[in-house]
DNA sequence: TTGACGTATTCCGATATGGGAATATGATGG
DNA sequence: CCATCATATTCCCATATCGGAATACGTCAA
């Protein structure tokens, strides 16, 4: 376990969805379950890049593969979207007025702006 | 423009809360306004380590720094958050019952729970 | 000025990414 | 068994990360 330069794309559910393409995946997933080459093709990437991401998300838990035959039915399980949401939820009163929490910030900008 | 490896810490602010302790900090700094120095040691970072991460969050707008003398005082601007919790919460019917919307994934699990 | 403090930047190394291309694995229907 | 379709894996590359160590920059007080 030498120095991890950045946490794995698998080792969370924030790493995960950073990349906007696995984010575009599960919102598709929403629709329904879809096989690989769909998903690909709908999103327009290459199928071995659908497939990378689909394992990424996989490893993650935050998709499920279920075998129908030859093909292979992704589906959402967004469930570990969870903890990313909870953790957002303490931030909800503060993106209003975020400033406004900051009284030594408003208090500054006011005497900053007289003193100019 | 060459490939790009992976999206930049400071692309996004989904990328930028990808990393712990850039959670961390921003939890924190809902208390109110905190200097580096403080920050670091709360969190048990060095002070470049501290610093580094402010820089991230600062670029991607989730940190707001004001001139206080000798010293430099971050705050939280949690607005850029709003966007990741607005994607998110296309999600939120989902994942209590993610399977029951996968129709033909139900009738999959209720014969594997049976099996059990 | 000098010293001391608070903070930012630079350089380094190890790591893993995501994309493209090619190829391997798998299952199906003749 | 073979050809075909669906999917996964491998290899290669350019890039950027985070951490540590050292150092630069900025500001204040005497």
């Amino acid at each position: 376990m030498a120095a991890m330069a950045r946490a794995a794309t698998t080792s969370d559910a924030f790493n995960a969805i950073a990349e906007p393409q696995r984010r575009d995946i599960l919102a598709l997933l929403r629709a329904g379950e879809r096989p690989v080459t769909d998903l690909a093709q709908e999103l327009g990437m290459s199928q071995p890049g659908a497939s990378k991401h689909l394992r990424v998300l996989r490893e993650v838990g935050l998709v499920r593969v279920r075998e129908a035959g030859k093909q292979r039915l992704y589906g959402l399980d967004a469930r570990g979207l969870r903890p990313v949401h909870e953790w957002l939820g303490g931030f909800e009163r503060y993106w209003n007025e975020s400033f406004d929490r900051l009284d030594t910030y408003v208090q500054d900008l006011k005497q900053t702006r007289q003193e100019d």
